[in-house]
DNA sequence: GTAGGGTTAG
């Protein structure tokens, strides 16, 4: 009987499963054996996502814990949100102690050690350490390690360094401690200098290495390290997937994963996390599809990370529909991020009130929102022009969940009311925050000036940015269309020339779309080549057409190209990168099918009109991403209901 | 029966 509890624990994945075993337990009188219930604790507290909360409850009915138990609810807590738990239990632990005989051994230590580095709190570290060494654990070589790693973490490097270079005998983990508190504290060279003298290298040193410089964003490096390596672990493919996904080099994600695949290795949960996040950096619908099937078929369905990237994968592609089909179908129990990503895909396609009903299931599921759930929330009643939600939602963040509004959050509720056309309200809230605003609050109120086209409220604006210095270029191009729509010609030259005299260069603007799995990207005014051909070719056509049958007008002003002639006005505008993505799909892609463009920038009123069009007279249905959000383009109108 | 160093999602 308790060999097959055991087994059937084991094969628990979720915490439904695990409650039958539970019932089980009880029935048969088992749970009272402190083995059978420390096993049960740790499959709760360490090996099942999300089921601390069961844990902690199972912990609190058991009368007289071993040190077993208290070790793994403390690890448990570690790896959690709130780590300071782990504390709280060790107190706990303590004061109990003087009852029974249950003293903290080398495991607590670890793992309480690891919960203050999570948590960051160097004092609780120290306080800590000096724990340890009156037990006399302190030289224990486990110990030992977690120390130079908690240092590490708490910014403190020189200590770090104080324990590893007293350590008696330290091995090849001791020696990967030192090296990651190097670079946690920036000092590559020491990194360095440490792997180089290093008597033993493993798997892991080079893994690090290889970490280390991706979060440096040394990519040379990276790529060094990744080839010099003789033995690629798994640890070391995904460590390659997500330093190349995290420094937007998605071709070679795409590349490697084909490479991990050809060579028969299996791919981990952090390997396909790290495509499906280059897809959905990317926009690359169709390779992110191909993906999701391996994920099913291979059973990683289970994984929550991997289902949570399914979804941001889907929004960022374009195709809420299949995000919201993975957040209902999920086999893994959905967490804050699964819930919070689905927000902000909604928020993406401009879909107010369904992100507001989302948030009401997710409250009602019982996972609180936090700060970053509430970003998307109000973004989300931002561009949806819903106020009055919007309002409501930023008071019950404060008065109901207790968070204190970070900048990002005032920086949404600016918008609420700029894009609204209530500029005064707008700057009147910037006025009463209680944070200084920063760059990006002022160009927020600077784009609304720009919707709105008040010029005098943009003019100071532009004042407050030029006295932070962080002024670019974008906000001159701000700046001059609020200009041109008030047909202040004069003053878009000023704009103009005053860019060129600081060597202000415009953000070049680029757009991509994926033919059969390749991402094309395409640049205004790039040098032409045999791609860029098709597109020029498809676009004149295109063109024409909507001139002719759908009384298309060039809409020069309100995306003014001040560092052109006159003359050239339209023809830039027509060269806008979005149209020649868009020409391209429409060559290449059969009829019928969605065509998706990613752009870097945001997308120009000429173009969505252009997109508008082509919805119309072709019948085609297009989806643009742009820096901030989707445009979806169908018979002759946009998702965004030109609200944006 | 737990460990220490390396990769993941909003």
């Amino acid at each position: 009987m308790n060999q097959l509890c055991l087994y059937l624990l084991n094969q628990c994945k979720t915490l439904r499963t695990v409650d039958h075993i539970h019932a089980c337990l009880l029935k048969t009188g088992l749970f009272s054996d402190p083995f059978i219930f420390g096993k049960l604790l740790h499959h709760c507290s360490v090996t099942i996502s999300d089921s601390l909360d069961y844990a902690t409850r199972l912990f609190l009915h058991y009368p007289n814990p071993n040190v077993f138990m208290y070790n793994t609810l403390i690890r448990g807590f570690s790896e959690s949100p709130r780590p300071q738990n782990s504390i709280t239990t060790f107190i706990e632990m303590r004061r109990e102690s003087s009852f029974s005989s249950v003293a903290p051994d080398s495991f607590t230590f670890a793992f309480l050690l690891k919960a203050a580095a999570n948590y960051g709190s160097l004092m609780t570290g120290m306080q800590l350490h000096c724990q340890a060494l009156l037990h006399g654990l302190d030289g224990h070589l486990f110990v030992g390690t977690t120390l130079i790693s908690m240092y590490g973490e708490c910014g403190r490097v020189d200590f770090s360094m104080k324990v590893f270079d007293e350590m008696l005998e330290p091995n090849v983990i001791a020696w990967n401690a030192a090296v990651t508190a190097c670079f946690r504290g920036g000092d590559l060279e020491s990194s360095e200098r440490l792997f180089e003298s290093m008597p033993f290298k493993d798997s892991t040193s080079w893994n690090l290495m290889l970490a280390g410089y991706a979060k440096a964003g040394e990519m040379e490096m990276v790529r060094k390290v990744f080839s010099e390596m003789e033995v690629k672990d798994d640890v070391s493919w995904s460590s390659m997937i997500t330093a190349l996904t995290q420094n937007g080099c998605f071709d070679e994600v795409f590349s490697v994963f084909m490479d991990l695949q050809r060579l028969g290795l299996r791919p981990n949960e952090v390997s396909l996390t790290g495509v499906l996040s280059a897809c959905a950096q990317a926009g690359a619908f169709e390779f992110g599809r191909v993906v999701h099937g391996f994920v099913e078929k291979s059973g990683f369905s289970w994984i929550i990370s991997v289902n949570n990237t399914l979804i941001d994968m889907y929004s960022k592609c374009g195709n809420v529909a299949m995000a919201r089909l993975v957040l209902e179908t999920m086999p893994a129990m959905k967490n804050i991020v699964s819930w919070t990503s689905m927000i902000a895909g909604l928020a993406m396609h401009g879909h107010g009130e369904e992100v507001i009903q989302l948030l009401h299931e997710m409250e009602e599921s019982g996972i609180k929102p936090d700060r970053i759930t509430f970003v998307p929330v109000l973004y989300a009643c931002s561009h949806a022009g819903l106020i009055e939600q919007g309002h409501e939602c930023f008071s019950k963040m404060k008065n109901v969940y207790n968070i204190e509004p970070a900048i990002e959050h005032y920086g949404c509720m600016v918008d609420l009311y700029g894009r609204a056309g209530d500029l005064r309200k707008a700057y009147e809230f910037i006025c009463q925050m209680p944070v200084p605003p920063n760059d990006i609050i002022w160009r927020t109120l600077l784009g609304a000036c720009s919707i709105h086209g008040n010029v005098e409220l943009a003019e100071q604006v532009k004042e407050k940015l030029s006295e932070l210095c962080l002024t670019d270029s974008g906000d001159y191009v701000l700046l001059s269309n609020v200009y041109a729509v008030a047909g202040k010609w004069n003053n878009v030259e000023t704009v103009r020339r005053s860019m060129t005299n600081q060597r202000i260069k415009k953000t070049p603007g680029w757009s991509m779309i994926e033919v059969d799995k390749i991402m094309y990207r395409f640049v205004a005014g790039e040098k032409q080549n045999n791609i860029t051909k098709e597109a020029y070719d498809k676009l004149r056509e295109i063109m024409l057409k909507l001139k002719v049958e759908g009384g298309y007008v060039p809409e020069v002003v309100g995306s003014v190209l001040h560092d052109v002639e006159d003359e050239e006005k339209e023809d830039s505008v027509t060269k806008h990168s979005e149209k020649l993505a868009v020409a391209f799909g429409m060559a290449r892609l059969c009829k019928g099918r969605v065509i998706r463009i990613v752009k870097n920038l945001r997308i120009c009123r000429d173009c969505h009109t252009v997109m508008k069009l082509i919805s119309k007279v072709y019948q085609s249905e297009i989806v643009v991403r742009d820096r901030s959000r989707f445009h979806s383009f169908k018979d002759g109108s946009c998702s965004c209901r030109d609200y944006w």
